[in-house]
RNA sequence: GGCCCCAUCGUCUAGCGGCCUAGGACACCACCCUCUCAAGGUGGCGGCACGGGUUCGAAUCCCGUUGGGGCUGCCA
């Protein structure tokens, strides 16, 4: 947390990254703070970036600060639409609220004279090399792939295939000064003469960002790792710009897959609407994200989102890639649900049972049947999409029964002579069942299984399997109770006539 | 290839020079509970990548090695 001296709303003194004795990494904390998350809508919105976003919401909100969401949408071949509104209802599904929202589409004459203060500021030069033909160069010379400055002397004017080059030092360094990184250093050698505007007239990524965050006065950059390397272009440009300070940065950690290889769109399933559809929540999200970099001071793991607000320090950020381990976030989604009282995890469960993710039709669902099950089904699901399957056998008139477990269970020897006598017992037994109490239905079933040798798992497992049509599931005597007598004998009838 | 980043149980992490015989969580295993599956309870397995320094003392600081990753587009 910011102290309060940002009321000064002034460029505050260098601060200690971390109150240790032996001192940290020095960074400016600005005040006001204004940071933006920038997601281009080439696809959903996927969790590496709602973790971006996370951060830089929190960071915002723990200092009265702004959260600006820019949609960086200049790359008209990849950009969609519908992928602006998603990225927006992904947002607004988990929270994260924003102070602004920009589209740098409309942005396009702020760059363009950006560009032309560049070409006047004289550290621009056209160039018309093809791609091929850097290539061909680098290839010859056997050095390094990279443009080579081929057209640096060569006084070329802007034209068809020409695009506008920005000329990078040839000595000294340029260091970024990072809060999670310390101070990444690149030779300004290293950094090759790169393109600012496209033969189009479009301006590249670099620049655009430059001037949005310029324009913007974004304090502090907090983004994937994955920029750092083309931070110091990014540096290079803000002061030929004039930029003044510095905005600074905050390079998180990638997260990456089992292969530990960082999380594609392509390859692993990121998307945050797929969670959101199986029915992980949005809380349980964000604190699962929150952790995929950073972690509340000694052995706490669950937390809200008032708790990180308290908590978080983007000095505290790790530096290590971390693992999307879904396995975990199960773990947490099923603790959560399971914590919830019956009333809200009925409501929340909604969607999935008569909303748009219902597996059945509308006529199909029954709220008596899923009310008196509820509270069973609630600890036995991990996520929200589990629901239904829990308690479709109890709303549907057939029951489809599972070949496998059907073998195991009902197949073996004693079996008919089971259904044949509970079927006569169940005919008028008192169709109840109390646990610790009255437990009719329980009591004679396991008596008639005794009788016969079956142990007790030997003896539920087909009374189960031909109700429910399959081996696992909620209690069954419970169960038994909600479907009734009839449609219970009726499919233990079923069941027997099949064996 | 070049530049940059990273390195504690299988995974995510705590650790900020002595509280470390390295703590927690997820996963896994065993047992208990039990009508199945879960949940819950108890216990267990399991780690400081390697090599040099610095220091009375290093998981912690420095250097190197190795390993992993990112970037290297007229994409963002």
């Amino acid at each position: 947390m910011l102290p309060d001296d940002r009321q000064s709303r002034i460029v505050l003194r260098c601060g200690f990254a971390r109150d240790r004795p032996s001192g940290g990494l020095r960074y400016p904390r600005r005040v006001p703070v204004r940071v933006r998350f920038a997601p281009s809508p080439t696809g959903f919105l996927h969790v590496g970036g709602v973790r971006t976003a996370l951060y830089n919401w929190v960071f915002a909100r723990q200092s009265n600060g702004v959260f600006v969401l820019r949609i960086e949408d200049t790359d008209d071949e990849r950009n969609r639409e519908e992928w602006v509104t998603a990225i927006d209802e992904s947002m607004r599904w988990v929270g994260l609220d924003w102070d602004e929202r920009h589209r740098q589409s409309d942005r396009a004459e702020l760059h363009a004279t950006a560009a032309e203060r560049l070409i006047a500021s004289g550290r621009t030069y056209w160039c018309d090399c093809t791609r091929d033909a850097v290539d061909a160069r680098a290839k010859e010379r056997g050095g390094p792939p990279g443009y080579d400055g081929h057209c640096r002397e060569l006084d070329k004017g802007p034209g068809p295939h020409t695009a506008l080059r920005f000329r990078t030092p040839d000595d000294g360094e340029t260091v970024v000064v990072d809060v999670v990184r310390g101070e990444p250093t690149f030779p300004n050698a290293s950094i090759e003469d790169f393109i600012v505007v496209r033969a189009t007239g479009k301006v590249m990524f670099v620049l655009a960002n430059v001037v949005d965050d310029m324009d913007m006065a974004i304090t502090h950059v907090i983004r994937g790792e994955e920029h750092l390397p083309t931070t110091p272009k990014y540096l290079l440009l803000w002061d030929a710009l004039g930029g003044g300070e510095r905005p600074v940065f905050a390079h998180l950690p990638v997260i990456v897959n089992e292969k530990r290889q960082k999380l594609s769109k392509r390859r692993d399933p990121v998307a945050l609407e797929l969670y959101r559809d199986e029915g992980y929540l949005p809380e349980v999200m964000l604190n699962f994200l929150a952790l995929c970099g950073w972690s509340p001071p000694g052995d706490q793991e669950r937390f809200t989102i008032d708790e990180m607000l308290a908590l978080f320090r983007l000095e505290d950020v790790g530096k290590s890639p971390g693992f999307f381990d879904v396995a975990k976030l199960r773990a947490f989604n099923g603790d959560t649900i399971r914590a919830m009282s019956v009333e809200e995890f009925t409501d929340r469960a909604q969607p999935w049972l008569t909303g748009a993710l219902a597996p059945w039709p509308a006529d199909v669902y029954d709220a008596d049947v899923f009310a008196a099950m509820a509270p069973l089904v609630q600890e036995r699901v991990a996520v929200l999409s589990e629901v239904p399957g829990m308690i479709d056998f109890l709303l549907r008139d057939e029951v489809t029964i599972d070949d496998g477990d059907w073998e195991k269970a009902v197949k073996p020897d004693g079996v008919a002579q089971l259904l044949d006598e509970l079927l006569v017992a169940w005919a008028d037994v008192t169709w109840e069942h109390v646990p610790d109490e009255r437990e009719p239905l329980k009591d004679t079933l396991f008596s008639i299984g005794e009788g016969l040798g079956l142990n007790k798992k030997r003896t539920q497992a087909p009374v189960r399997v031909a109700v429910t049509g399959r081996s696992v599931g909620p209690p069954l005597f419970e169960s038994l109770v909600v479907l009734g007598r009839e449609r219970t004998l009726e499919r233990l009838r079923a069941a027997r006539a099949r064996l």
